[in-house]
DNA sequence: TGAAATGTTGGGGCG
DNA sequence: ACGCCCCAACATTTC
């Protein structure tokens, strides 16, 4: 064992060295700090070998160690299953204290408390922080102490509570780190290789156009910010400031999240039912066939493809035809929301459960606070009212005005009325 | 953060 | 001048 006391700053969605609240507490804290990095294998296995999240957090890490190697100081990363991991740190250094910032995700909470457990019987003091959000799942509650299931009352409590406090960021002591020189892995030795599909870089300067033009996949309006939330490559605190600064609709999308993330936490059976228990005895088709050109973005409705085939290319999907998407698989072609849900999973960069979950539910009319079921998108209007010059559609479905293009593959008026009949008579 | 079906209104053509 | 029809435009209801 390493005699010199050390405490362990764990990184696990906070992949930055600014403003980041319990690296802050760790690095002022009387001992030197040994940032640590764990590659999850119970996440990792059943991922792609190429997998873009992997290499968008390898290349944060990177980044990272190069920060620390400015301060003799290095990132020591470790892959396999954590409290096996931790396990074998006590035995390795002369930990005095861990620091983390939480993570609400059930996994996370599990994995945690298991954790926390073990290095509490160590004699191990756990230091944990308020980091992903700007409110915990357990401040905004309703007058009855109960959760907010309705999205506006929950954001204009947000709201109320709100103050620029809130955002006070928390600075780092950049000589507090352990000297070290780890070895940083390259991407092969954690079994991956690096994905051709990259994060776009943040853009902040259209963002004061972003409630005027987010609904026209054509206009680059979007701040790009979902892997960063994700990783913590920025902090909630700078993405809300920025948001308060220039557009509410930008920070009605923040509350959004944070509002689906305490949705998540506080009815964990989102994950595998909907959230209103009539939903799930709809008579879902699930054609395999149909789901296949669902995926690879081959329905014959220009929008439908577009997107579909955006998710794949980039890793990412535009807002509003991420609702097109989802609510063609869900209504016209009677496909469960969880298989799409699923698919999404797999192919977003800025992949978020609690996100992704509450978003599909709504679509799918299955959610706490969603659309109406009967309300149906028809994929045509949506293309014509939203992409009116084809801009975003030729971009990724060239083939789209011309005589090779697919033909729908669903009679949009006969897909409509089965959606209706189907979802009735599952909720009778 | 829909869209279709149905209802209402009002102007113009016309006998 | 009047009633009638047509139909576009808009409003309301329904799924």
């Amino acid at each position: 064992m390493h005699q010199s006391p050390v405490v362990v700053h764990w990184f696990r969605r906070d992949l930055r060295l600014s403003d980041n609240p319990a690296l802050s507490a760790a690095s002022h804290s009387p001992f030197p700090t040994l940032p640590l990095f764990i590659f999850d294998r119970e996440i990792l296995d059943p991922l792609e070998r190429d997998d873009a999240r992997v290499s968008f957090i390898h290349e944060s890490l990177q980044q990272i160690n190069l920060d620390l190697q400015q301060h003799q100081a290095s990132l020591l990363i470790k892959k396999g299953e954590p409290l096996h991991v931790w396990k074998e740190l006590v035995k390795e250094f002369n930990i005095q204290g861990v620091y983390l910032n939480r993570d609400y995700e059930p996994y996370a909470l599990n994995r945690d408390s298991a954790i926390g457990e073990f290095l509490k019987q160590q004699g191990i003091p756990v230091y944990s922080f308020q980091d992903q959000v700007i409110f915990e799942p357990n401040e905004i509650l309703k007058a009855d102490g109960k959760p907010y299931t309705i999205y506006t009352p929950y954001k204009k409590k947000w709201l109320e509570r709100f103050d620029t406090s809130r955002l006070n960021a928390f600075p780092v002591n950049k000589k507090g780190f352990l000297t070290s020189n780890f070895p940083f892995p390259a991407i092969q030795s954690i079994g991956f290789q690096e994905s051709k599909v990259k994060a776009k870089p943040i853009q902040w300067d259209q963002l004061h156009q972003y409630g005027e033009w987010r609904d026209f996949p054509a206009k680059a309006v979007g701040s790009n910010l979902g892997p960063h939330l994700r990783f913590g490559t920025i902090s909630t605190r700078e993405a809300v400031q920025r948001a308060t600064e220039t557009n509410e609709v930008f920070l009605s999308e923040l509350i959004w999240r944070e509002f689906f993330m305490q949705i998540l936490f506080h009815f964990p059976s989102v994950i595998t039912h909907s959230f209103h228990a009539k939903y799930d005895r709809i008579a879902w088709r699930n054609n395999p066939e149909e789901f296949g050109r669902w995926c690879e973005g081959k329905t014959g409705f220009p929008m439908v493809d577009a997107g579909m085939r955006e998710l794949k290319a980039t890793g990412t999907m535009h807002n509003r035809v991420r609702m097109v998407t989802a609510s063609f698989l869900t209504k016209h072609l009677l496909i469960d929301w969880r298989l799409g849900e699923a698919w999404f999973a797999k192919h977003l960069l800025d992949y978020e459960l609690a996100s992704n979950n509450g978003n599909w539910q709504w679509a799918a009319g299955t959610g706490c606070d969603a659309a109406p079921y009967f309300r149906i998108f028809n994929p045509m209007e949506q293309f014509k009212k939203f992409d009116p010059q084809a801009m975003y559609v030729r971009k990724y479905v060239p083939e789209w005005d011309r005589f090779d293009y697919v033909p729908p593959m669903v009679d949009h008026k006969m897909a409509r009325e089965r959606a209706l009949k189907t979802y009735k008579e599952g909720i009778m």
